[in-house]
DNA sequence: AATCTTATTGACCAGAGTGGTCATTCTTAT
DNA sequence: ATAAGAATGACCACTCTGGTCAATAAGATT
């Protein structure tokens, strides 16, 4: 298993990210089976002998993005604090480093959900073993850990951790378009997506908690 | 432009619906350029010769679609009620209508959606003035009448309104899935909304207000 | 400089799928 | 029985597909 895609390995990691995140953008925007090669070599400015060399064929090439994004969500999960008591501050520093994983593989989320609607037979089998080991590897600690107390106890936990989330969530599609531009826009963004965490705080916070 | 498509529209009105859901979601999954006429028929259940009877060609099809949606949307727009000043129940409004085309065009939202970020230099122009219209027919009343005295005015109404929304537009999409099952369901997830709303109703409520 | 090894290329292939046509068949009403 | 309209799907030229491989280029070794 280690030995494999050598051939890809060896070669500038500037390169690989090239080829990664072209093949990722395709995969991501048209599924396994429309999703085209011609395009990726286009978009990663190779040659289709190269493509092929370092993958034998379309499924590998899959294969091998479905592997490479799960090490990096793992790796994500392994930089966050899940001794971190406070709910926001939690979701804040994860926030943090799927933006770092953004800025670095800007289609890694967008091909992880299409993977997750994906139904090729080809690659199907290798999706739900995917699927397991997400779980399988504790990535489900979620809100291990986590304070409640400080959290107001008339309001349904679940349907206010729902709130919080999708805020967030919707707040970050929808800047998600625009950090492209400038580098420094990130702040700005960040400032503001405290902002929404004030107020969620005002809402759900007892009253005497910050 | 009345006479126009009228053999499509002599056509019994299940059968047009079949026509029209096939093509809305064929080009909302895959945009106007990799859309399939051939998979639109065999959804429809229809012959090759019969659409490019209704439509002359691909593009006509599109065309079509396009004007068909804005109509049903300024229908909507048209049964909810502007003066309604209490931002909950006009949310809910909306949402109950949105409902209703939803159960009759599962696709036509996505299409909308997909109509938005589509580039295709054979359809782009209509879109612009789709777009056009659509805002100029005025569906930017949309805040106007609402009674905000009832609100805090110590949060932000901007980021108070995109919580809002943005809380009652993921419900709506993680519950999409699963409404095509048993016809009562709705029942069901309006009173969970329901819930989600008196939550937010106790969050940016001055304290007196229900 | 010459030779050998490895990496890269893109013209090429058979097959599948494309939007669109139209002679033929099927329905329906007279 | 007949005429008119509606519906069909085999067919077309064309594009694009995933994948191959002889030819070339680049590097390494002597």
């Amino acid at each position: 298993m280690a030995v494999i895609y050598s051939q890809f390995h060896s070669l500038e990691s500037e390169k690989q990210e090239r080829i990664i995140n072209a093949s990722l953008k395709e995969f991501a925007r048209n599924g396994y089976d429309k999703a085209s090669t011609n395009e990726i070599i286009k978009q990663a400015g190779i040659s289709k002998g190269s493509l092929f060399n370092y993958f034998n064929n379309k499924k590998e090439l899959y294969l091998f993005l479905l592997d490479y994004v799960e090490k990096v969500i793992k790796k994500i999960y392994a930089e966050v604090d899940w001794n971190e008591p406070d709910f926001f501050t939690r979701i804040r520093q994860l926030g943090l480093v799927k933006f770092k994983i953004y800025k670095k593989f800007p289609h890694a989320f967008n091909f992880l959900k299409a993977v997750s609607h994906e139904d090729a037979a080809d690659v199907k089998p290798a999706i739900s073993k995917l699927k397991q080991d997400l779980i399988a590897s504790g990535l489900e600690k979620g809100y291990q850990n986590i304070d409640w107390s400080k959290f107001r106890e008339d309001i349904d936990r679940e349907k206010m951790i729902n709130i919080i989330n999708w805020t967030m969530l919707s707040f970050a599609e929808q800047h998600m378009n625009e950090l492209d531009s400038i580098e420094d826009v990130g702040r700005e963004i960040l400032s503001e997506s405290d902002e929404y965490f004030d107020i969620l705080k005002q809402c759900f916070y007892k009253k005497g908690e910050q």
